[in-house]
DNA sequence: AGGTTCCGTTTGTGACACTAACGTTAGTTA
DNA sequence: TAACTAACGTTAGTGTCACAAACGGAACCT
């Protein structure tokens, strides 16, 4: 529920660009999401670094750095937030005693759960006038996007 | 040109994620296209904005507000930017005094054809990966899910 | 004349990607 | 063993962007 209702049209030039469009959907989605998660109690970084958590186990925060595409002095915050949740426990690592060792509690997998209802719930908003095949297709093509820009700048 | 070369896996629940995929797509593109435009001493508004002017002519602000989707707030910076560097006038309406009426001066128009070419080559080189037939697909997939989403928010 | 709405403008906020620097620790090499 | 290099966690700060809130002025409507 924002502003203005009654739309104008935006030049024929500017509907067309896919750059565009990408970023405009980009934005909308994650507007969706981050509304739905903040409902949650949550953000997008929680469910990433929980959801690595969960695949990769005990790991370094410049590990999940690397695997999640925070930044290194973004994830101190994150897993701060998360710990306050008692969803992850953060211990000095003694076999390396400049990293921490990043592990998730039970509650934290639980919340994983949930996360992965409410996202799956967003995810079908967003998606919700492509049908099926058409939702493959767009990952598809997103996927290919990314993998191939993801060489130049390292992100994964 | 940024940092770490090596790139650790991302866990393959991320990768799947549609919302995280069209983030991070969007992410990629708009680093390249604002690099690009930047080294043409200019920003995506200001094409906007120029390409607004060329289709409909001479407008308030709050017109082009509507249609590029620039928040009414900003749009005062971008036309402050645009009149400073001679591509846009800003003038009082004779007809309605609250209004300000922009118009693009030929030097507008010339700056618009040279972003044109520049915005061409961007948009080829952020679709590099795709063929034809994909990139229209993808346009057709994004433009439906702006379509969409775009009536609960007044976003052209 | 009064109330409502639109206009342009200023100022501010919160989120985010990103940079820079520091102290600590580990590995590597002299 | 000593010195250099590189990785780690952390703090602090920058710039950008979408967005909100409030203002004075001007138009419209009754």
């Amino acid at each position: 529920m924002t502003h203005h209702g009654e739309v104008t049209r935006s030049p024929a030039r500017l509907r067309r660009l896919p750059t565009r469009l990408l970023s405009l959907a980009a934005m909308l989605s994650d507007r969706l999401v981050n509304e739905g998660l903040a409902h949650a109690d949550a953000r997008k970084w929680h469910y990433a670094v929980l959801a690595t958590l969960e695949e990769a186990g005990p790991v370094s925060q410049a590990e999940l750095s690397r695997r999640t595409g925070i930044y290194r002095s973004d994830v101190v915050a994150v897993i701060n937030e998360l710990a306050g949740r008692g969803l992850v426990e953060r211990a000095p690592d003694p076999a390396d005693r400049r990293r921490n060792v990043i592990t998730m509690t039970r509650q934290g997998l639980d919340r994983l759960r949930s996360l992965d209802a409410v996202l799956a719930a967003l995810e079908d908003e967003v998606l919700a006038p492509l049908t099926g095949p058409e939702r493959d297709q767009l990952t598809g093509l997103l996927t290919r996007l990314v993998d191939h820009h993801a060489g130049s700048t390292g992100c994964a």
